[in-house]
DNA sequence: GTCTTGACTAAGC
DNA sequence: GGCTTAGCCAAGA
């Protein structure tokens, strides 16, 4: 890029949901993953803050990304929780004590798979 | 221009 | 294994 894009103080928030917009169906990413590769480092914060920017009815699956170690970054009794959890369940994303597994259904897991264990038989 | 807030993470207990 | 604390950093007021 030649000059900065400052037109758009929220540059950061689109560049978050183009990257969860490229986690695949049926998998899973964590706030710091999600950071990293929109090249925030560990701004992990920052991801939360898009996507609670994120307005009604967005494309974007804001339900694929959790907390790390697999915990939704609600708590369980609220709102957001339920809704996060039946989508992604909807998806085949399968919850054990309120997490997910994710060396099964996270999303750079999935891609590590098929670059180095192309033929994992179980 | 400054202060507060926050959908986080890692480390320590 | 679960809870608490400290650190980080940009958006919003």
């Amino acid at each position: 890029m030649a000059a900065p894009q400052r037109d758009k103080p929220t540059q950061i928030n689109r560049i978050v949901w183009r990257v969860v917009e490229q986690i695949p169906h049926g998998c899973v990413s964590t706030y710091g993953q999600v950071a990293d590769l929109a090249g925030l480092g560990r701004a992990a914060r920052r991801v939360g803050s898009a996507l609670r920017a994120l307005p009604a009815g967005s494309p974007v699956p804001w339900h694929r990304v959790l907390r790390a170690g697999g915990r939704l970054a609600f708590p369980p009794d609220s709102d957001a929780y339920a809704t996060q959890r039946t989508r992604l369940e909807s998806e085949g994303v399968e919850f054990e004590h309120e997490r997910v597994d994710l060396a099964r259904f996270g999303y750079q897991r999935s891609l590590d798979e098929l670059l180095w264990k192309p033929a994992d038989p179980e």
